[in-house]
RNA sequence: GUGCCUGUAGCUCAGCAGGAUAGAGCAACGGCCUUCUAAGCCGUGGGUCAGGGGUUCGAAUCCCUUCAGGCACGCCA
């Protein structure tokens, strides 16, 4: 059992299920074919702990009036060996469960058995996910699209992991096709530029405008000189490319490394190209889902179910970003037997997921297993304005510089806390103000309290007792058993982010235990108070600290033990 | 023009597999430190859920429509 939530869940599922049975065969209710029983969280405090709408659903089979339908329901019920402690109607005919504190205490036990495996589920099955993210062009530094792109995907793979997926972190590396043509073509014109003067050759229009595109010609020409002058273009532009490409990509690892991302593959588009892309347009011409015009290769739109066909392959023979897109999917799907696929983009790419998936059903995957989760850009702020340029180098602000102002624990917690849907505004001040407006700030003090309780209680000698010696009855100030409550639902709280693919839940989430503690910590003394009571609360504190350190482990945020 | 996303308190946003009187944080105002960190807590005020229509016992949530903002519609990626 890894939540008390299950556990209740099961409990009501079955009461219920008796009570109607028990209704019928006295005769209160006709036979009825019953819906999934839907078990929810009362908004309000005094409706119960648990309630469930099953009367209302039921109106029209059991042709009787929901409250009505209810009160039935309630006569027949058997409370007997759950924690139900009280059952009343309420409302329309709503079936409201308060429950004995016991599923409370429980739920501590439960929390101090898995310790750092408290929270996780078993949705996943073992069944195998990929989670592409960030992608990043290998022509430049990352930005902040990448950043948000970064902690969202690498959250999402974690989310899963702790929901029983066996997920694979990946980064496609697009070291082929047009972008390298391009970026070869600017490296050369930036080289020719730095040697022969600006005036010399003129940049081209569809170039790279980086500034880091004329300090790597820079940098090649400090340390190799000027002997391309004196080579073909072609060879030029391959030397540049040699040069700059694994600096670039180097550069992105170290990067998202700092920014704690780790991957499992980096996989090169290039690679796609020695026989994968050829073997995928032969399928796709064997299920007919090919049309030749205009001296090019089309995707046909007609049969793929798309507004318009798509070229694949180009009239100079070369194919598209898309034909080797969908060779880099069958491969994800087909070569290395991924169940699911998860891919991050920018909104703006948000045009190619028809397309991919209508191309994924010509290859003979179904579209279902490809989630692609769009993000919208980031805007960020300082006093009041919207800030584009880094200030110690005057160019669009990178990863590496808003890591250097804000720090690892802000961007990646600021970043998960909107929906991915959401555009994000990114308050610069906000993230490095030291106090409770800083929700990352608040959410780690919680944790450095914590800590110094228990050390400040070890300073006394006083040590935590076990799980079978304490007495957890004790607690039942409400502080006490509202952040119980809080607790309880962290398994829940992980089931709804994987399936929705938010970990935007889990920021707030932990807000939210945070504010608990406090609120318990101002009204509930563990030090000093006499030793049953003491060690009650000892036990709810370290449970707490479990809780909050998983989440922002799983955020891959530290938690520190003092502040 | 076609398609996608967004629109909820002054601000930033949750809620959106339909459920009870629509929530949180910030900002504003008023309280709480001789006791484990006040980087904290407690309280007060604040709403046409963009507008309109529909489905339903019940709609912020689902459907249609209008409006506003963003994005995409390349032999770019």
């Amino acid at each position: 059992m890894y939540s008390i939530y299950q556990k209740i869940n099961q409990q009501i599922e079955m009461v219920i299920k008796n009570a109607i049975d028990k209704a019928v065969e006295n005769g209160q209710l006709v036979e009825i074919d019953l819906p999934q029983i839907m078990i929810e969280k009362p908004r309000e405090e005094a409706f119960g702990d648990f309630s469930t709408n099953i009367a209302m659903q039921i109106v029209k089979q059991a042709k009787k009036a929901p409250r009505q339908i209810a009160e039935v329901i309630v006569q027949n019920i058997n409370k007997e060996g759950t924690f139900i402690n009280k059952v009343s109607v309420a409302g329309p005919g709503f079936i409201n469960f308060y429950l004995d504190n016991e599923w409370l205490y429980e739920t501590l036990s439960l929390i101090d058995e898995r310790k750092e495996k408290y929270g996780e589920v078993n949705i996943g099955k073992g069944s195998k996910v990929m989670v592409e993210f960030v992608s990043a062009n290998p022509t430049g530094p990352l930005h902040m699209g990448n950043a948000r792109g970064g902690a969202l995907g690498d959250c999402i793979a974690s989310v899963l992991e702790k929901s029983g997926y066996d997920v694979t972190r990946e980064f496609y590396v697009n070291d082929a096709g047009n972008q390298m043509e391009k970026f070869g073509i600017s490296l050369e014109a930036r080289y020719l530029q730095q040697l022969n003067g600006e005036e010399s050759i003129e940049f081209p229009e569809d170039g790279y405008q980086g500034e880091d595109i004329i300090d790597h010609a820079k940098d090649y020409i400090n340390e190799y000189g000027s002997a391309l002058l004196q080579k073909t273009s072609e060879e030029r532009r391959k030397a540049l490319i040699d040069y700059a490409l694994p600096k670039n990509i180097k550069r992105i690892h170290d990067g998202l490394v700092r920014y704690g991302i780790y991957y499992d593959c980096w996989f090169k588009e290039s690679s796609l190209y020695a026989s994968e892309i050829d073997e995928t347009m032969n399928i796709l011409k064997e299920r007919g889902y090919l049309v030749e015009k205009e001296g090019a290769i089309w995707l046909d739109g007609e049969k793929a179910g798309l507004e318009k066909d798509e070229v694949l392959i180009r009239q100079n023979g070369f194919p598209t970003y898309m034909a080797a897109d969908i060779a880099y999917h069958r491969n994800k799907f087909l070569k290395r037997g991924f169940d699911t696929v998860i891919n991050l983009w920018g909104a703006d790419h948000h045009g190619h997921v028809a397309r991919m998936k209508a191309a994924m059903e010509a290859i003979g995957v179904s579209k279902d297993r490809l989630h692609i989760v769009l993000f919208q850009l980031v805007n960020l702020y300082q006093n009041g304005e919207i800030r584009k340029m880094s200030k110690r180098s005057g160019r669009a602000i990178s990863l590496d510089d808003l890591l250097d102002e804000v720090g690892v624990d802000a961007a990646r917690f600021f970043f998960n806390m909107k929906t991915s849907g959401s555009h994000l505004d990114f308050d610069m001040d906000l993230a490095v103000e030291q106090s409770n407006n800083n929700p990352v700030f608040y959410v780690q003090y919680a944790h450095a309290r914590i800590c110094n309780i228990i050390k400040k209680l070890q300073e006394e000698n006083i040590e935590r007792i076990s799980s079978d010696e304490v007495n957890l009855t004790l607690l039942v100030q409400p502080e006490e058993l509202n952040l119980i409550k809080r607790l309880a639902a962290y398994p829940e709280e992980i089931t709804m982010s994987a399936q929705t693919l938010e970990p935007s839940r889990l920021t707030h989430y932990v807000m939210n235990v945070a504010a608990d503690f406090h609120s318990f910590y101002n009204a509930c003394r563990v030090r000093g108070e006499q030793e049953d009571l003491l060690q009650a609360r000892l036990f709810l504190v370290y449970c707490t600290k479990t809780v909050i350190k998983n989440v922002l482990d799983l955020l891959r945020i530290d938690a520190p033990e003092r502040m």
